[in-house]
Parts: structure tokens; C-alpha cells; sequence
DNA sequence: GCCAACGTTGGC
DNA sequence: GCCAACGTTGGC
């Protein structure tokens, strides 16, 4: 019984064509506690939507799978990284990443704003004014209603 | 590119 | 511990 999530990526950095190719990537970078929090809940098979941000337009472009469970974000000790934190150290690692794979590629987007019409998704994080959350989870009766919106 | 909303930082 | 200032997210 897999559960349920949405994360964020702006396609311009990583898209569901890049996981497509890649077949398996990391999903690194992610400097948010509540987003971090999520991750570290995720487990092996747990099914995500892959939302595409900052873009034209924003909506769910397809879905991933959780292939590894959270494990220590590398990059936030590489001073290197676009994603390096000071606080973060190989030996107190303060960030965490998952794997995701590749599941599928929807052949439109599901654009945020057919997402907001519908009342039944009223409450999910993704459609309030003003959130940021780039993981989120989503409750069986949301995933369940978006894939079937894809088909109507 | 603008800017509302949010999260984080740091002075006190 | 409060909260102003700042930085970031992300829709538009």
C-alpha cells in the first residue's frame, strides 16, 4: 500500500523528460524543514506526482516512484554545490535526499489552474494561495481523483 | 519582471 | 522570544 506525494522541480533544472532518460535520479537540493520532514516519511514504491514549477504553465506533468528511501544530501557539504549549507557536514548531515524512477510521462500537462477548479482538490497544499511546499503529501482520494481528471 | 506570501536570520 | 529585515518561491 504505497502513499502518496507531489514534488516540485522547475523543468528548466529537471524535468520529466530528464527522469525519463536518467530512468532513476536523485531528487537533491531540497532546503526546506517541512519539505526535508516529508522526505524522510517516503517509502520504497510510494507513488509522486512531478509537478513542474516556474514555468508556462505550472502543473503535473507525470509520475515518479520512490526508489530509495532518504539517505544524506551530498551536496549540501560540497561548497560547491548550488545547494551547499554551512551548517551541513558528511559526519552531521542536516539535509536528506531520495531516489525517484521514472513511471510515466502524461501526454498534456495538468495545468494548476484546471487543478484549482475542482472543489474536491480545494484543500490540498498545491491549489492555497501563497504556499511554497515543494513536497507535499497527497491523500489517496486526491491521487485517485487527479489520474482520473487525466481521462475526462 | 513583478510582487505576494512565506521562511529564515539576527539584533535586541 | 519577539519581530523587522531580508531572501526565496513561484504564479501571473
Amino acid at each position: 500500500m504505497p502513499n502518496y506525494w507531489l514534488m516540485k522541480s522547475e523543468p528548466d533544472t529537471f524535468s520529466i523528460d530528464d527522469l525519463k532518460r536518467l530512468k532513476v535520479s536523485p531528487w537533491d537540493g531540497v532546503r526546506n524543514y517541512q519539505a526535508r520532514n516529508f522526505m524522510k516519511e517516503m517509502k520504497q514504491d510510494d507513488l509522486v506526482f512531478f509537478y513542474h514549477s516556474s514555468c508556462s504553465p505550472p502543473g503535473i506533468a507525470g509520475i515518479a516512484r520512490i526508489d530509495k528511501e532518504a539517505y544524506p544530501d551530498h551536496t549540501s557539504w560540497d561548497p560547491n554545490s548550488d545547494y551547499f549549507d554551512s551548517k551541513s557536514s558528511e559526519t552531521d548531515p542536516k539535509w536528506v535526499m531520495v531516489d525517484v524512477a521514472f513511471v510515466e510521462k502524461w501526454s498534456s500537462i495538468l495545468t494548476l489552474t484546471t487543478l484549482k477548479q475542482s472543489p474536491v482538490l480545494a484543500d490540498m497544499l498545491l491549489t492555497k494561495k501563497g504556499s511554497r511546499l515543494s513536497v507535499m503529501p497527497i491523500t489517496k482520494n486526491e491521487w485517485e481523483y487527479i489520474t482520473t481528471m487525466l481521462k475526462t
